[in-house]
DNA sequence: GCCAAGTTGCGTCGCAGTTGCAAAAAGTCG
DNA sequence: CGACTTTTTGCAACTGCGACGCAACTTGGC
């Protein structure tokens, strides 16, 4: 991926400073779903001057640009991740905070048909399954 | 659903106060999703000694008990409405901010396949399609 | 190396929402 | 009904995330 820091930058019209060379290695670095403060821990942990306006000026930058996703799973702080090629949604486990990535071509198709039978195209769609460790593999009655 | 009101501070243990009276009933006349700024609006309309942070108390308090759902639609401002008895989700009109709402036990039954694949119990959802109002009806290729 | 343009860090601001506090209202009991 | 306790309220100050203006500083082209 960090040959990729290049050329992003070259295309996309924008200098290649140090900063920036931290910032999308961390975040091609990193295979989790931080938010602006983690990143800037793990980017000071390299190279300490950084401020945290430069990352979420570059986090934005990268977004606008179509690189990064920014996603809100719900306590305050925008989460993001290196665009996929393939759209997929997210678990998020409630009691890590881990999430996981999924995709059902079955339930984008029904979306699709949802949409359509409203009079609407999609723009885009969120879909996000909180969920918890189970656990009771099978049977036990519970509560 | 006036009456209703009375009925749920019992039952929660809360004062019925005229503040809470005049949200609670806004909040049932309202059959959109208005965050708490709109809310404040309508309230104040009724009884303009209200403050903006009683709203969010009162909301806040509902939203515990289970009386209402908080949803965040991506603006920034939470949006609110009253916890229907039966679960849906949300199509978002980009262009409007118009919110409809729409239930697929298909897409249900699929979420709940996935998170048992993965090994998770889900603690709740959220699928929101962000639209817009389509153009051209059939026909007529674009890029 | 020099210069224009882009970028950074700092401090500050803005916005949504929360909270401490003193005053006011609700419910309770005699 | 009136005194008393507890909950609520309004106000204003505050928090936390994120954005921004500005002066200083790199970057990349010549």
């Amino acid at each position: 991926m960090a040959g990729n820091i290049e050329a992003i930058c070259r295309e996309l019209g924008l200098r290649l400073t140090g900063p920036r060379r931290t910032i999308m290695q961390v975040l091609s670095d990193s295979s989790d779903h931080p938010d602006a403060i983690e990143l800037h821990r793990r980017v000071t942990a390299i190279e300490p001057t950084i401020s945290l306006a430069t990352v979420y000026r570059t986090v934005n930058l990268l977004r606008e640009k179509g690189v990064l996703e920014r996603h809100n799973f719900g306590n305050g702080r925008a989460r993001y991740e290196t665009a996929a090629s393939e759209h997929h949604d997210h678990l998020i486990n409630v009691e890590t905070g881990d999430v996981l990535e999924f995709h059902s071509e079955e339930i984008e198709r029904l979306q699709e048909e949802i949409a359509r039978a409203h009079g609407f195209d999609i723009v885009s769609h969120k879909l996000e399954i909180y969920v918890r460790p189970r656990k009771r593999p099978r049977g036990a009655g519970q509560s």
